[in-house]
DNA sequence: AATGTGAGCAACCGCGTCCCG
DNA sequence: GCGGGACGCGGTTGCTCACAT
């Protein structure tokens, strides 16, 4: 047996939205609100549509504050830097951007933003051909999105760099646009990053012993990071050793802005077998791959003997990892959670 | 001027997740 | 704990328009 459908398809209109439509829509909705049921909505206004249809008009096209087109540069480049750090997860990238859409995003990826990349990607392959037919030695490309080196996106008539260095970070709170590119290069950045991420520090004085870690961090791109994610009572991580006691720690929900998405720990990443859509760009990878170290569950401590081992997972992505709530604990428990420590030591 | 082709984008679809009874 | 309904997300489709032939 087949989901029942969520309307009655025979009696719903598809296709392109009127006017009319928009209309009478928009003006509900900004009256009344959606009153937490898309799907009985078109009934009250008298639209035959069927409910999602209505919520993606309004989310993609009514809503105020919405921008259409006219990506920046600096739009570009956050897509890209969060494309390449989580994938093709739209909606954590459109929190990023306010004003735009998942489905502006994706369309704008689709359609430009990826083959701007593929036809630098394929230019670079060409000149690397060409430098290998010149005298038989493959010449160093310089421009890798690798470590500080930079790479740039082909238009019609330019040619625009981009550092790798330099490409934002994934905060979770809207980006504010300044003339310079965001950097997390010290202790404090890097802090206020962990914060906006659902961390918090034990003792606001307390910087972990990140220097010269953050330099070769920042300087090469490639690092692996350890979230450890201990409670102030009892409780305690400590490297991969855990006191056992009362901590059923972290995972799931990353929060992002009124988004979530699946815990890391429900899609393993390794270097070796990655399970991203790539999209014909796995070459941003190909050294960029990284071993990130995750110490966190779902399953309460209690629940397994070797719980640090079994629940130390490689990822990708530093931020995701950073990405941990404490949850599954009593919030009085919970609020005594903090996020301690963190690290960078790099792998190869 | 007619036709073909491809890019861009709005909208749809299906599935996983969440929430509530 | 379970099941059903609603929501939200990402992938895909199909329409429109601009440009090339």
């Amino acid at each position: 047996m087949g989901r029942a459908p969520c309307c009655d398809k025979a009696n719903v209109k598809k296709g392109p939205w009127s006017p009319e439509e928009d209309a009478k829509l928009k003006s509900y909705i900004q009256k009344h609100g959606t009153g937490g049921n898309w799907i009985a909505l078109p009934q009250k206004i008298g639209l035959k549509r069927c409910g999602k249809s209505c919520r993606l008009r309004w989310l993609n096209y009514l809503r105020p504050n919405l921008k259409h087109g006219g990506f920046s540069e600096e739009e570009d480049n956050i897509i890209c830097s969060l494309y390449i750090s989580i994938g093709s997860r739209w909606s954590v990238i459109a929190a990023q951007l306010p004003g735009r859409t998942d489905n502006d995003i994706k369309n704008y990826w689709n359609t430009r933003l990826k083959k701007k990349l593929l036809g630098k990607h394929s230019k670079e392959q060409q000149q690397a051909h060409s430098n290998r037919g010149n005298n038989g030695v493959v010449k160093q490309e310089s421009n890798r999105v690798s470590g500080s080196e930079s790479f740039s996106f082909v238009q019609e008539n330019s040619t625009h760099e981009y550092n790798w260095q330099q490409m934002p970070m994934l905060p979770l709170q809207p980006l504010t646009y300044t003339n310079q590119s965001p950097c997390f290069n010290d202790q404090h950045s890097i802090k206020k990053l962990l914060i906006n991420l659902g961390g918090r520090f034990s003792d606001d004085n307390y910087y972990p012993p990140l220097d010269g870690l953050l330099n070769h961090q920042f300087s090469n791109g490639i690092y692996q990071e350890q979230v450890h994610v201990v409670s102030s009572s009892s409780a305690c991580i400590s490297n991969n050793n855990i006191n056992k006691s009362e901590v059923q720690c972290a995972h799931n929900n990353y929060q992002g802005r009124g988004s979530t998405f699946t815990s890391p720990n429900e899609e393993m990443v390794s270097t070796t077998n990655y399970p991203q859509r790539l999209d014909g760009l796995e070459f941003f990878y190909e050294e960029d791959m990284v071993n990130y170290k995750i110490i966190g569950s779902s399953r309460t401590c209690s629940q397994s003997s070797n719980w640090a081992e079994t629940n130390t997972r490689i990822y990708h992505h530093p931020l995701i990892a950073s990405n941990y709530q404490i949850q599954g604990l009593s919030q009085e428990t919970q609020q005594e959670c903090v996020l301690q420590e963190f690290s960078y030591p790099v792998v190869q």
